[in-house]
DNA sequence: AATACTGTTTAACACAGATTAATTCGTGAC
DNA sequence: GTCACGAATTAATCTGTGTTAAACAGTATT
């Protein structure tokens, strides 16, 4: 159940069979969620955090008025709050956004990691920069790119993303947000993003609808987002 | 001169004068550098990290269209490119935006810091993470708050963390970013940061110009901005 | 003290995306 | 098979912020 987690990381750092599991060891237990349910509201003290092992999870953030704001798009092999082990409380809840399969793993065994094993514990570190790299992207889009831009773009990061971890189909992928939670991720409104989805499929970039994307036009997409995946660190570096 | 580097650690987690003279030995070497420098290019490969000791630097991602996003705006006691010690190469330029004071820590010393302090490793992970979480609540700002909060925050948020590191006095502080720097931090135009400048101005919340601010309401600043400063985990943790 | 910058301010106009509201589609419940 | 309900679509209108351009202020240079 960990194969797309470890393809995450061994694509960044090596990890060796030991290293491996140690990583195995972490998992105090695994359970199944359904979609739209609220894993970790904003505020709560933790003491252990959460690894995706299938599924989609959203990190999300409020406003007074209701008003909501996703800042991260979690997939399969994501340790979705790790910086909860440090942090112990989160700025934001944590939503599945489909059926889920989760892995905890107690703080305990963290500490552990970083009193007997520096390496992983450097290549998790490492994972959570990553976070901060995609939300950096995150933030660049909102401020900087139009909406036809920003939805290429997030559709050319989760296809990159997806394959790394083995669930694309080629072009395709399965895609379980809805157009109102597209709109959270990208600062928009509903309406604005059906409009927005309409003018990729009308440029023949991408194909979208019954819970999956297909892109059309790879390179016209990655144009149209102005999408540079170096932001995702996508080499191996030894640490 | 690393005094406020150590306010900001002591606020979120307990620091031993043992430990202590761990992060004075981080430090190679200690430079004085002018405002709007270069001082790491996007993509460059890094072998150490810099810990600013005084002074403004910020964090900016371009877009090919030449349109800039700052993501983070770093001051005295910020270590702003620690994340650079997993990543090895950061996805933005960092860049100064005053006369700073900037301290080198070598990648070595840290990856001796993880094997041989690991409770100070969970302290400076603590620090990147604390960086993502402000990066989050920017997104926040960009994706839903409209320009006048967006401003209201960034002077509560700035105020605060000078405050930690004793930058202000009372209720004013120093700040030499120019309008068009305040513009690409809140995914605005110049023009319009003016405009609401003065509207924060008219409304009897913030005095600025002459590179320096003064928060004049600070209950009404914070409504408007829709502040709250969980974000920035100002609670003491065991680590 | 004239020149040349860089940064701030003002004004007129344009537009991307918000708002509101109504319609249609899809799917599961009974 | 029809009812109910969430999701997607369409249309009309409105508004916050962008664009362009010009004036103005401060400050360093000569």
């Amino acid at each position: 159940m960990l194969t797309a987690h470890l393809k995450k990381l061994r694509l960044r750092t090596a990890i060796s069979a030991a290293e491996e599991e140690v990583i195995r060891g972490l998992v105090s237990e695994t359970r199944e969620v359904g979609p739209d349910q609220l894993l970790v509201k904003a505020g709560a003290t933790l003491d252990s955090s959460i690894l995706l092992l299938d599924g989609w999870i959203v990190r999300s953030k409020d406003l007074a008025t209701g008003q909501r704001q996703v800042t991260e798009v979690h997939i399969a092999g994501d340790f979705v709050d790790l910086h909860g082990f440090t942090l112990k409380q989160l700025d934001h809840d944590l939503v599945t956004a489909s059926d889920c399969t989760i892995a905890i793993v107690p703080h305990e065994r963290l500490v552990e990691l970083t009193e007997r094993h520096p390496h992983l514990a450097r290549a998790y570190w490492l994972m959570t920069n990553l976070d901060a790299s995609i939300t950096r992207e995150m933030a660049l889009s909102l401020g900087q790119r139009p909406a036809i831009s920003r939805m290429a773009h997030l559709f050319c990061e989760l296809h990159l993303r997806l394959e790394i971890v083995g669930k694309t189909r080629g072009d395709s992928f399965d895609f379980p947000l809805t157009q109102r939670e597209i709109a959270e991720c990208l600062g928009l409104t509903v309406v604005h993003v059906n409009r927005t989805l309409q003018a990729l499929r009308k440029r023949g970039l991408v194909e979208a609808g019954g819970r999956q994307v297909t892109i059309l036009d790879r390179a016209g997409l990655e144009s149209v987002a102005d999408f540079d995946p170096a932001y995702l660190h996508l080499d191996k570096r030894s640490l």
